[in-house]
DNA sequence: ATGGTTGCTTAGCAA
């Protein structure tokens, strides 16, 4: 079983990347952020044509997550559902095939000290908390999606200059900690222990031909699911070339 | 150098 999160950066302009990927990698589930499209605009029929359905949780504009499934999605619930004012599209979850699956979009956090930095503070204490209402650390269960964490060192290119900055301040990296601590691997470095992987690269000042990056997009596992874990590659050459997303897909495979 | 690139929406925001 595959399971993979991509940060698309707009659906409907991905999707000369989406179809091709899909095809090549045929993943069984694949956890979508920043589709970028309110449901009714959703380009549902180019994926069903490729054999997944899409449970979709979008808005305009901005955000927007989905979970694409070959196998029927069940017991799928939106937002957090904490009563806390959120329009923010930001949290699908669904069981398939057995598996707990979120598709998470973490908010970017603009600037140490800003609102919307305190605005992603909050979000990482709201997640944790659906974690403890709503999940069971001895499920299946991935957590799926676009941190926008760099958890340590190791996963930002240039950690002088991205000190205390956001994406790697050392209180959002606490966020991510709770989230761990509530029951999830970070499966990727369960895998792979050196530096030097990326998930991101800014578009600007041609960030990903000189390989700055951050690796700030993960699949968090349990112990249940991450016990059958195989391997977790993060897909640069989708980053590569033409209409690229500036996030690269990572993608477990389990047994 | 408060820049730069992309997407959505169509001037300005968000990332």
């Amino acid at each position: 079983m595959k399971i993979a999160t991509w940060n698309v950066n707009s659906i409907r302009a991905r999707l000369t990347r989406v179809i091709p990927w899909l095809t090549e990698h045929a993943p069984d589930v694949v956890c979508l952020q920043e589709t970028k499209v309110e449901d009714g605009l959703f380009p549902m029929d180019e994926l069903t044509a490729l054999g997944y359905q899409a449970t979709i949780h979008g808005q305009k504009t901005y955000n927007g997550v989905a979970i694409l499934s070959r196998s029927p999605l069940t017991d799928v619930t939106r937002g957090f559902g904490d009563g806390a004012p959120d329009e923010q599209a930001r949290f699908i979850v669904g069981k398939v095939d057995g598996v707990r699956v979120a598709s998470a979009y973490i908010p970017n956090g603009q600037s140490v000290g800003s609102d919307k930095f305190a605005y992603k503070l909050d979000w990482l204490r709201r997640c944790r908390a659906w974690l403890d209402g709503h999940a069971d650390p001895a499920e299946p269960l991935a957590l799926c999606g676009d941190f926008n964490v760099a958890p340590d060192d190791r996963d930002v290119y240039d950690p002088v200059a991205w000190k205390d900055q956001v994406l790697c301040h050392p209180d959002e990296r606490q966020g991510l900690r709770a989230l761990q601590d509530w029951g999830l691997e970070d499966l990727f470095r369960r895998h792979h222990a050196l530096a030097g992987f990326y998930s991101w690269w800014d578009y600007r000042q041609l960030g990903f031909p000189k390989n700055r990056g951050l690796r700030i997009d993960h699949i968090l596992c349990t112990g249940a699911l991450a016990a059958r874990s195989q391997d977790v590659v993060i897909d640069r050459n989708a980053r590569k070339g033409k209409d690229a997303s500036d996030h690269a897909p990572v993608i477990a495979t389990f047994g």
